[in-house]
DNA sequence: GTCTATACATGGATAGAC
DNA sequence: GTCTATCCATGTATAGAC
């Protein structure tokens, strides 16, 4: 992907680099082509040039983006072990990455909650989905083997990604309210363990 | 608040209405005060004569939801019962509200997730705070009267926030994912009960 | 309170030289 | 590949009549 990897930070990277903060901390409508080259520290026709247009430097992102994912999951879908170790392991090693990358997720999660912008459309599903069955994957097996409680898979799914969704959410929007890695760790543990004391395990939730 | 009353709905409240859904949707930089104007049927002094400015009808809607969220938190606290109960009442009842009132919603997310688009800044975090504070201390006492696992307020209040926050999220964002009413309803079930089988209550978490 | 018409700034994008 | 200079559309806001 870089050319050659011999210069100091070409000039593209400098530009996709300028555009994630920018189009993280303002917006893609209230970004100017102006400030992404100014950041960037080259003139307009260079990222004309690269991109084509500020869509295509907005859909190169995405589309890095969608590569670093998919190359994340499939690090950390192997390994063995029960459900819930499973699972811990692979929503920690997803909120490290998080943290190396905070720009570019604070980047995808403006596009997934926020506002169209005149934004070019991009299907945000395609990147969702991937972790969505991969834990449900995870908790049907754990069913399966008695690991886990025989409810819904799909809502015990859905309970155990808002998790992970929101801590993320909540250490990038407030980070004086985050509770960083150990404390998702925490609240998987609450989610595992349950809130509420004495619970007969044997009674069904029945619907 | 209205006027009289006693005709259509006034120019005011539509173009109120109109900048709800075009900042929702299109997000405050990308909708131009024409857009707005249009939708609402008038021209544009009419717009700067109630308002003053884009920024000015974007503020006083921020404004008409503090109100809107403080009496609906105040009607909602009332009650008695246990500490489960009474916060699936609460949080049953803000979903309620949440459901009719979508493009508030909706517009209130945005600004909560995403990115700042040059709108003024508003302090989110005091529309946040009240709702937190007001689980937090239902679940304190439910742990004082030990109808609650002894874990950190803190922690069982973010990860039951949580649960709100991304059902109401996800019947937003994906309404074909979504839940509903009774899916966060059985979200909350399983966080009150756990998700893993034969917890022995004794065992505490141990930090 | 509401209109028509317009001032003035900024934005995305390109031409053409090097 | 990168620059200077510029075109042209769009945007916010206002002046002044009714």
């Amino acid at each position: 992907m870089s050319p050659s990897m011999s210069d100091d930070r070409t000039a593209r990277e400098r530009l996709l680099v300028a555009a994630v903060e920018l189009f993280t901390v303002r917006g893609y409508a209230a970004t100017s082509v102006r400030e992404i080259v100014e950041a960037a520290e080259v003139t307009k026709p260079v990222l004309y040039y690269h991109f084509g247009s500020k869509e295509g430097i907005y859909l190169e992102i995405l589309a890095e983006l969608r590569r670093r994912l998919g190359s994340l999951l499939a690090d950390l879908a192997a390994g063995e072990g029960g459900a819930r170790a499973r699972i811990e392991r692979l929503f920690l090693g997803i909120y490290d990455e998080f943290e190396q990358q905070a720009p570019l997720v604070r980047f995808l999660n403006g596009i997934l909650w926020g506002p169209t912008q005149g934004a070019p459309p991009f299907d945000v599903e395609s990147l969702h989905r991937p972790l969505h069955d991969h834990v449900q994957a995870i908790v049907v097996e754990g069913i399966a083997r008695g690991e886990l409680r025989p409810a819904d898979p799909e809502e015990i799914t859905i309970a155990l990604v808002a998790l992970l969704a929101f801590s993320m959410d909540l250490q990038l929007c407030h980070p004086d309210w985050g509770l960083g890695r150990t404390g998702l760790a925490r609240l998987l543990d609450l989610a595992f363990t349950g809130v509420a004391v004495a619970t007969p395990a044997v009674q069904e939730t029945s619907r």
